[in-house]
DNA sequence: CGCATCCATCGACGAGCGTCGATGTCTGAT
DNA sequence: ATCAGACATCGACGCTCGTCGATGGATGCG
């Protein structure tokens, strides 16, 4: 998984979308759909270099090292966030293609016309 | 509910969210990640004058009407849809608002410089 | 080497969700 | 009044999800 090509660019306005489709975006939504995983998303998001240490993202929350963990890897697994191991910390980044793909396909309808 | 004021314009870049915001955007965001709810939410917006009657909508998908309904009421609650009963017919609307909320929440960041 | 720290994984529990069939409640026509 | 159709609601089922404590690597230090 992991796969940077998300159901990229397709406004849920002005053509209703398949099937297909829809169970391509639905687990990207389903990872940003709890508070704790948007916050995790938010706190790497705003962080210096856009990324943040497993280690500092534990303190921010009164849930388990155990569950923060599974979010992060909640989020890892929807593409999400990027992981990367340096030396004995793990640092998560934010995949700025997977927010705006959300962005995109709640965005307003192209105005029609540019579509055939 | 249906209230029509969202955790509006507060994107998840740049600066982190509460968890009190987080409390109030997740909800709509787990009324949108789901397959059915998605599709109906498209159809409805892509349809004529951006509403559907629910006797369409029902023949769209393989579920049970009662499934169907239920959905539909899931988006109504959490501010998606609008109802407005015609005779015997229901027909849904979507609140542009909603849509919009989400897409600002995931839009990329201002480009820092307006953040004090 | 042994030991402490950081993080992931495992197994289990309760709560919530999606789905269904059945039933209820309206509306309009006969 | 009776009936049929359009939606909503109810109760129940299985499955997924969020959470936890405990355990298991991996890394770095003395």
């Amino acid at each position: 998984m992991t796969d940077p090509g998300f159901a990229c660019c397709t406004p849920v306005t002005g053509t209703p979308i398949s099937p297909e489709q829809a169970d391509q975006v639905v687990p990207l939504l389903k990872a940003l759909a709890d508070p704790v995983r948007l916050r995790l998303v938010s706190l790497i998001a705003a962080a210096e270099g856009g990324e943040a240490c497993v280690c500092d993202l534990n303190d921010a929350f009164d849930q388990t090292q155990a569950t923060i963990s599974h979010h992060l890897k909640v989020l890892h697994s929807a593409g999400v966030l990027d992981r990367e191991k340096r030396g004995v910390w793990v640092w998560y980044a934010v995949r700025p293609e997977a927010l705006t793909a959300v962005a995109t396909l709640f965005a307003p309808a192209p105005l029609a016309g540019a579509r055939a």
